[in-house]
RNA sequence: CGGGGUUUAGCGCAGUUUGGUUAGCGCGUCAGACUGGGGGUCUGAAGGUCGUGGGUUCAAAUCCCACAACCCCGACCA
C-alpha cells in the first residue's frame, strides 16, 4: 500500500493529487491557479508534443508562432467568440511599474488599448491570414502554434484545468467549405489515434451539441474519454469555422471564378489536460501508471548487493544486461554523463531519448520499488546475486505487478519493445473494457437520472440536442451531452426528454 | 459576487479560553552510521515576519479593530 497516496475509493480527487505529487508531475505555484510543471510531467508533454507534432507535419502542416498579447478589441469582432470567452480573460492595461509616495511599486503608464493575454488565437491569427491571403493560390493554410494559453477560471484542478495551460492550436484556411470539414474531420482522427495509440485511452468521436460547441464554430467535433470515476473528459476538440472568422476579420480571397471570397477556417487542439486524461484513465492506488510509449524512462533497473564483492559481481552483470538493451556504445557513452543521485540514464531510444535507469542510490530495495512505481515506470529489474547466479533478472512489470524471470540471452531492443507494446495493449484494453461496462442505455428520462446517479459513466439515448433543454437536464443531473458520436445506430426512437420521434443517440455524462 | 469556515515549519496539528522565560508535537526533508530481494533502525541537523497592518499592555500567537489570502457551499466555467 502506498502510505501518501489516498485510494480512489476513499477520495478520488485526493488521490489525483497525490499521484501527480507523488511521480513529482507538477506542482502548486504561488500564482493562484497556476502550476509548475516538473521535469517528469513534463517529459509526458515531450512526448505528446513529439508525436503529435510528427502526425502534424505528416499531414502537410508547418509550425509558427503568434503573440501572446491580443488587442481587446480583436476579441469582440466575433459576437459569440467574445461572449464565450470575455468573463475568463486576463488584461494588460498598463506598461510599467513605479513607486508611489508610499514607496510601494504600483501599475503605471496605461496603454492605450488593453490587451488579453490570448485565451485561444483565432482572432489574432486571423487579423493575419486577412493580410496573407490574396488568392486561392494562397490556399489552403494549415498553421499550427505550440504554445501557452490563459483563461481565468474559478476553480482549478492540476493538468485538468489551470489558469495557464500549454497547448498546440492548428488554425487553417481553406478555400471551400468542404475541404474546410475534412480538415477538420482529419485532425479529429489524428487526435483519436494519437489517444489510443500513444496514451492508450479509448475515446469516442463526435460532434459537440450546440450547447457545448465552441463559441464561434459552426461545429465542434471532439473526442471524448471516460475516467476511472464515471466523469467524462473531453480530450480534443477540432472545430469547423465556416465563414464566421473569416468575415469576423475580413479573411477574403479572389477565387477561380474571378470573385472576392471569404475563407472557410477551422481550428483545433489539445492541451495538457491530456496528461491529466492520462493519468486518471490509468493510474491506481499504488500511483502512476505510463502508457510506455509517453514513458521517459521504460524501465528501472534495482540492484541489490550487500558486500563490495556482490556490488562487483552485480555492476558487471548489469552492464551486460544494459549492452544488449541499449547496446555498447551507448554503454560507453552514458559514463562521461552527469546523473543525480548515482541514478545512471542509459539511452534507450536515441530520438524519443526514452531511458532504461540503474538506481545505484545508497537506499533500500524496497524504497526503490515504490519509487519507481510511484513514477510509472513500465517495468523495474531486480539484479541481485541470485539473478547474477542464475544468468537472469527478475522483471516486475507496473501495469499488475506481474514477475517474470527473464534470461540474459532473452534481452534486446526489440524484445523490450514488444513488452512495452504489450503493456500498452493491455492498457489500452483494460480502459476500454472499463468503458464498455460504464455505457448503458436509457429508453427514458427517468432512466438516465437513474443510471446516471447510481453508476455514472456514459448513457446512451436517442435525444434531440437542444440548448434549454440540455439545460434543465443539466440543472437535474449535473450531465451533459458529451458528443453525438459519429457511429450512430439509426434506428429511430423517442427523445427521451421530449418524446419525440428521432434517430439520433447521444452520450450523455457528468464531465469534468 | 453571496453564505459559512480557516490562517502557527514543506504537510497535518497543539498552544489562544485565563497575555508571562528560548512557540512545541507528529509526519516529511537533509546528513552520517548500521542495514539491504517491497516504505528498516539509530544518531544528529535544518526549517517560523505565529496571514498583513494598526491598537491596548511592562509584556501579544494569545485581547481589540481593520484588511487580506485560502477552503467549503452556491453562482460562473470545459
Amino acid at each position: 500500500m502506498a502510505k501518501n497516496i489516498k485510494p480512489r475509493k476513499d477520495d478520488y480527487a485526493q488521490w489525483y493529487i497525490d499521484v501527480i505529487k507523488a511521480a513529482q508531475l507538477a506542482d502548486y505555484s504561488p500564482v493562484k491557479g497556476c502550476m509548475v510543471i516538473r521535469p517528469e510531467g513534463y517529459a509526458v508533454w515531450e512526448a505528446i508534443q513529439r508525436d503529435l507534432d510528427r502526425r502534424f507535419k505528416d499531414t502537410g502542416h508547418v509550425n509558427a508562432y503568434f503573440p501572446l498579447l491580443i488587442p481587446q478589441s480583436f476579441l469582440a469582432k466575433e459576437a459569440e467568440h467574445v461572449e464565450g470567452f470575455a468573463m475568463e480573460c486576463a488584461v494588460v492595461t498598463h506598461s510599467k511599474l513605479q513607486k508611489g509616495p508610499d514607496g510601494k511599486l504600483a501599475p503605471a503608464g496605461p496603454i492605450e488599448e488593453p490587451l488579453i493575454i490570448r485565451p485561444t488565437s483565432e482572432t489574432i491569427i486571423g487579423h493575419m491570414y486577412a493580410e496573407w491571403i490574396q488568392s486561392y493560390r494562397d490556399l489552403p493554410v494549415l498553421i499550427n502554434q505550440w504554445c501557452n494559453v490563459m483563461r481565468w477560471e474559478m476553480r482549478t484542478r492540476l493538468f485538468l484545468r489551470t489558469a495557464e495551460f500549454l497547448w498546440q492550436e492548428g488554425h487553417t484556411a481553406h478555400e471551400t467549405a468542404d475541404e474546410a470539414q475534412k480538415e477538420t474531420l482529419s485532425i479529429l482522427d489524428i487526435y483519436a489515434a494519437f489517444a489510443e495509440d500513444i496514451l492508450a485511452i479509448p475515446v469516442i468521436k463526435g460532434a459537440k451539441s450546440d450547447a457545448e460547441k465552441f463559441p464561434g464554430a459552426v461545429t465542434t467535433y471532439a473526442i471524448e474519454g471516460l475516467m476511472q470515476d464515471g466523469k467524462a473528459l473531453q480530450c480534443g476538440t477540432s472545430h469547423f469555422l465556416g465563414q464566421n472568422f473569416a468575415k469576423a476579420f475580413d479573411i477574403k480571397f479572389l477565387g477561380r471564378n474571378q470573385a472576392q471570397e471569404h475563407v472557410w477556417t477551422t481550428s483545433w487542439g489539445v492541451s495538457t489536460r491530456l496528461i491529466g486524461a492520462m493519468i486518471m484513465a490509468h493510474s491506481d492506488d499504488e500511483g502512476l501508471i505510463l502508457p510506455p510509449h509517453v514513458a521517459h524512462v521504460v524501465s528501472a533497473i534495482v540492484p541489490i548487493f550487500k558486500t563490495p564483492e556482490e556490488e562487483q559481481l552485480v555492476r558487471a552483470f548489469i552492464e551486460k544486461i544494459l549492452a544488449q538493451l541499449v547496446g555498447p556504445g551507448e554503454l560507453e557513452a552514458a559514463k562521461t554523463r552527469l546523473s543525480r543521485d548515482r541514478i545512471a540514464g542509459y539511452f534507450f531510444d536515441p530520438i524519443t531519448h526514452q531511458q532504461i535507469v540503474v538506481d545505484w542510490r545508497d537506499t533500500r530495495p524496497g524504497d526503490k520499488q515504490y519509487y519507481w512505481e510511484q513514477r510509472g515506470v513500465p517495468f523495474r529489474f531486480e539484479v541481485g546475486p541470485r539473478d547474477v547466479q542464475a544468468n537472469a533478472a527478475l522483471m516486475k512489470r507496473r501495469l499488475d505487478r506481474a514477475k517474470e524471470t527473464v534470461q540474459l540471452s532473452q534481452l534486446s531492443p526489440t524484445w523490450l519493445r514488444d513488452k512495452l507494446q504489450e503493456v500498452h495493449n493491455a492498457m489500452f484494453q483494460k480502459a476500454l473494457t472499463y468503458r464498455t461496462e460504464n455505457t448503458r442505455h436509457a429508453n427514458t428520462y427517468d432512466e438516465l437520472k437513474q443510471l446516471l446517479t447510481t453508476h455514472g459513466g456514459f448513457v446512451r439515448c436517442h435525444f434531440i440536442p437542444n440548448r434549454a433543454n440540455e439545460a434543465k437536464i443539466k440543472d437535474e443531473t449535473k450531465a451533459t451531452v458529451r458528443v453525438i458520436p459519429f457511429d450512430q445506430s439509426n434506428t429511430p426512437g423517442k427523445c427521451i426528454y421530449t418524446g419525440e420521434e428521432t434517430t439520433t443517440e447521444v452520450l450523455f455524462a457528468q464531465a469534468y
